[in-house]
DNA sequence: AGGAGTTTGTGAACGTACGAACAAACTGAG
DNA sequence: CTCAGTTTGTTCGTACGTTCACAAACTCCT
């Protein structure tokens, strides 16, 4: 909308466009504080400022890549990442056969370089894209060296110290989660018989 | 725990390495009917079969990857779907240059095929791996040759008639996430100082 | 056989997320 | 100014997911 140059809009079309109800809509919005007027709506431009400084979009985060496989590759030619503030600031990768290897203009450093990266840049994020095996193993040195949040991409769970914030991507479960309904849809076959 | 030759299990030790609690498991797992013995446990071989069973391990899965960029061929090369019965039986894409570009084994096809892959094979999900501005195009298209199983990794709201599921994994999303736990950590900084 | 020790399955309490609905607050026309 | 129309912010009822806690059911030892 801010692109669009629309000045204006109201919660029924932010919720139309989020895929939720507008009453959940206005009052998420409400916990930032009362930036919509009463029989107008919100203010694109203000809003969409009040919400990136809410979730931190004003700053910059740097983050570090862990296993550089395929997986790995794609993280760290996704343009999502940099036009949301993240920098990816060292690709790293266990395999020696890799190092030095260049990926958009970065070459991959050994995994135990992690520590001089972390003192060479601030380090906000640790992204973990190696086999499930080597996770863990990751994961601890990326604590050890004070990173606080971690994303994995690995099909395991982590075991870190209270204050360290996982996220977990699995990519094979989201497809199980998909196949789960689709057998559900197939199974029962009562009466459901519409837009072939 | 199969592959340990591990015979029995407690719910604790279960919903340990799920990471959740042991009556939510237990309760779980009592959704799929009675199959733990008290005082003892669960029999790891019998379980695994029946939860293979319900979530549609038993049966193979084929898939069609949309979008060959980076994450399209990681996603391909991605061996964790393999394991868990999903086989890509074709990957498709918009970009002529592209076309007859082998990606293990499998050579990419153009994206106006996708009618063809459907009658050729069964198809159980599409993959959405292409930039925002040509997902919904492509989820279209998939609804309209009966695909009813979307995953979707471009970051966008898909529109899609009832039936039809769809699961979104963004990516930058889950970045953003750990990036506003990170602003919040540093933000009040009240009188936390323990373990540095 | 009986009792001590385990562990499941589930009923009940708790907290929280969600959506409907409405008062408050704004705009614009007459 | 007043009234009709619009849209936010919030209250309230409901539904659901999570956890506690305990009876039922099993094993093993004496």
């Amino acid at each position: 909308m801010l692109d669009e140059g629309i000045a204006t809009c109201s919660s029924l079309e932010l919720a139309a466009a989020a895929g939720v109800n507008s009453a959940k809509l206005r009052k998420d919005l409400s916990y930032l504080g009362s930036y919509g007027t009463r029989g107008v709506g919100y203010e694109v431009e203000y809003l969409s400022y009040q919400i990136a400084r809410e979730i931190g979009l004003t700053q910059d985060w740097h983050i570090v890549i862990v296993g550089i496989g395929n997986l790995g590759h794609a993280l760290a030619n996704y343009s999502g990442f940099s036009s949301r503030g993240f920098r990816t600031v060292a690709l790293l990768d266990a395999d020696e056969s890799r190092q030095g290897e260049d990926v958009t203009g970065m070459s991959i450093r050994r995994f135990d370089e992690l520590e001089a990266v972390v003192a060479e840049y601030r380090v906000d994020i640790g992204v973990i894209a190696t086999p499930a095996i080597s996770a863990q193993g990751v994961c601890d040195r990326m604590v050890e060296v004070g990173i606080r949040s971690i994303l994995n991409f690995a099909p395991t769970i982590l075991n870190v110290p209270q204050g360290v914030d996982v996220r977990r991507v699995d990519l094979a479960s989201e497809l199980q989660i998909l196949a789960f309904h689709e057998q559900r849809k197939a199974a029962p076959g009562p009466d459901i018989e519409e837009s072939a």
